[in-house]
DNA sequence: ATGTCC
C-alpha cells in the first residue's frame, strides 16, 4: 500500500499549516480501519465541511483544528477588492462622516451600509450610519450610549395646560434628574433590574448597583424630557385626530451602558492590532467567540435598562400630574439587531438611526425649538429599513458653545413659545440642521403621522441660565 | 454619551 504523504493530505483539501500535522497524525488509525482510499475520501469530506464533522470518529481533531483556524483567519483584517455597497441619503454629508461610512464598508464582514440624512462625524461609524455585517458585532457601530432611545406618551391632559405651564413645569422639576452622576433620591425599581444577565460577567455584576441608583434618570448633552403639543391630523395610534399634550424623553443606558461600551470597544481594539489606524475604532467582536456573544447579551440588557429608565421617568411625571397615558411610541436608535438570514447570522447596527421596517413606529425629534415627528416606517430595503434619528448637528458642541449665548437664542424660543428649564448652550436650536429638510430627504423611508412641538423642555443644567 | 483614564 502506497504510504500517505503530505501531498495526498493537501489534495484532500487540508491546507498547509497546523491542520496538516493533525491530519497526518490521525491517518494511521483511519487507514487501519477504513483502508487507504476510503480514509482519504473521508478526510476530504471532513476538510470540505469541518463544521459538520466536529465529532468524526477518525478526523474530529482535523475538523476542530480547521474550524479554529478559520475563525482565527476571519479575525484578521484583509483588505477586500471592493467595498460593500452604500446607499447614501445624506446629500450634504460632511467629508468626515462619509469617510467613516466608507471605511466601515471595507471591513471583511460588511455586507452593506446606509447613511441617514442627519449624518455627522462620530467615532468609528458616523452618527446616522447603518451597517450590516455577517458574524461580527462592532461596539463603536452601536455607540457609546448603548440603547439610547426615544419614548413618547400621549396624555389625557388638555392642551391649554401647556399655556400657563406651571403644573407641567413642576412635574419636570420635581420628577426628573439630569446629569452625569444623577440618581434618584429614592431608588426606583423595575423588572429590568432583576434580569439574570446582570450576573453574566464580573463587569455587569459590578455595574448593577450603579445602574439601580441611576434608574429613572436622564444623562447630559442631548438628553431631554419635555412636554409639547402633539398634532395628529388623522386618526392613528389608536387615537382620534386632534391636538394632544405629550411627554417626550430622550435618554440611554447611563453610566452602566457607557462602561460596557468602553470595555468591549477597548477589547475589540486589542483583538485587532492589525487594523489600519483609520479602521481601529471599527474593531469588531466575532459572534462565535465569547467576547461577541457577551457584548450582544449585555447590549440587549442595556436595551432593557434604557427602556426601564424611560418607563420610570414617564411613570413619575405622569403620576405627579395624575394623568392617564392614552398611547405611546418608543424606539432605540443606538443598537444592533441580529437576524438569521439564509443560515447566516446577520447584524444590523444602527448608530443614531431609527428602525423603520414597514409599519414600525418611531419618534424623530428636531430640537428644543423645532418640531419632532412620529413616523411609521416604509421598510425601504436600500436604507436597511432605517431613517434619521433627529435633525443632526449642524456644528460641533465646541463650535456651538463658542458661537452662541442664550441672549442670542431667547428671541427664537419666545417666538416658538418654548420654555427651557435648563440646557447647555451647545444644544441650542441653531446648532442643529433644519429638521424639515431632513424629513424631506427621507420621504421614501418613513411616513409622518404626527407632529410634536416642544413647549416645556428640561435638559442637563450646564450652568448658564436659558431664561433671564 | 461617560463619576469624561481602573
Amino acid at each position: 500500500m502506497k504510504k500517505i504523504r503530505g501531498g495526498d493530505v493537501r489534495a484532500a483539501g487540508v491546507p498547509d499549516g497546523p491542520a496538516m500535522g493533525v491530519a497526518l497524525s490521525c491517518i494511521p488509525r483511519a487507514v487501519k480501519a477504513l483502508g487507504r482510499d476510503a480514509a482519504l475520501e473521508r478526510l476530504a469530506d471532513v476538510a470540505a465541511a469541518p463544521d459538520a464533522h466536529g465529532d468524526d470518529e477518525y478526523f474530529a481533531p482535523v475538523a476542530q483544528r480547521l474550524v479554529a483556524d478559520a475563525r482565527e483567519a476571519a479575525r484578521r483584517f484583509v483588505e477586500r477588492e471592493a467595498p460593500a455597497p452604500l446607499a447614501n441619503y445624506c446629500e450634504d454629508a460632511e467629508a468626515g462622516a462619509l469617510d467613516q461610512m466608507r471605511n466601515s464598508l471595507r471591513l471583511p464582514s460588511a455586507l452593506r451600509g446606509a447613511l441617514m440624512p442627519d449624518a455627522h462625524r462620530g467615532y468609528g461609524l458616523p452618527i446616522g450610519g447603518v451597517l450590516e455585517t455577517e458574524g461580527t458585532v462592532i461596539p463603536y457601530a452601536v455607540g457609546v450610549d448603548i440603547a439610547c432611545r426615544m419614548k413618547l406618551s400621549v396624555l389625557d391632559v388638555e392642551p391649554e395646560a401647556l399655556d400657563s405651564g406651571a403644573a407641567l413645569e413642576q412635574a419636570l422639576l420635581t420628577q426628573t434628574q439630569f446629569g452625569t452622576g444623577a440618581k434618584l433620591r429614592k431608588r426606583a425599581d423595575h423588572d429590568a433590574m432583576h434580569d439574570e444577565r446582570w450576573r453574566l460577567t464580573p463587569l455587569a455584576t459590578r455595574l448593577r448597583d450603579k445602574a439601580a441608583d441611576q434608574l429613572g434618570t436622564s444623562g447630559s448633552g442631548n438628553h431631554f424630557v419635555e412636554f409639547g403639543l402633539l398634532t395628529l391630523p388623522e386618526a392613528d395610534l389608536g387615537l382620534p385626530a386632534g391636538r394632544y399634550v405629550a411627554l417626550l424623553s430622550h435618554s440611554g443606558s447611563r453610566g452602566a451602558g457607557a462602561q460596557i461600551a468602553s470595555h468591549y470597544s477597548k477589547l475589540a481594539r486589542e483583538l485587532h492590532p492589525e487594523l489600519p489606524k483609520e479602521l481601529s475604532y471599527l474593531s469588531w467582536l466575532d459572534l462565535d467567540h465569547d467576547s461577541g456573544r457577551e457584548y450582544l447579551q449585555l447590549m440587549r440588557l442595556m436595551g432593557e435598562y434604557a427602556s426601564a429608565c424611560h418607563a420610570v421617568i414617564h411613570e413619575r411625571v405622569t403620576g405627579h400630574l395624575k394623568a392617564e397615558v392614552l398611547a405611546g411610541v418608543e424606539n432605540h436608535h443606538n443598537f444592533a439587531w441580529t437576524a438569521e438570514r439564509d443560515g447566516r447570522e446577520v447584524v444590523v447596527h444602527r448608530k443614531g438611526a431609527t428602525p423603520a421596517a414597514a409599519g414600525e413606529l418611531g419618534v424623530i425629534p428636531g430640537s428644543m425649538a423645532a418640531p419632532g415627528f412620529v413616523v411609521r416606517g416604509k421598510g425601504a430595503p436600500d436604507s436597511i429599513e432605517s431613517a434619521s434619528h433627529g435633525a443632526g448637528r449642524r456644528m460641533s458642541r465646541t463650535a456651538a458653545t463658542q458661537q452662541f449665548n442664550w441672549q442670542m437664542v431667547r428671541p427664537l424660543l419666545r417666538e416658538r413659545g418654548v420654555k427651557v428649564l435648563s440646557a447647555g448652550i451647545d444644544e441650542n436650536p441653531f446648532a442643529y440642521k433644519d429638521i424639515e429638510a431632513v424629513m424631506a430627504a427621507q420621504t421614501d423611508l418613513v411616513d409622518v403621522i404626527a407632529r410634536f412641538d416642544p413647549r416645556i423642555v428640561r435638559m442637563a443644567d450646564a450652568g448658564e441660565r436659558p431664561e433671564d
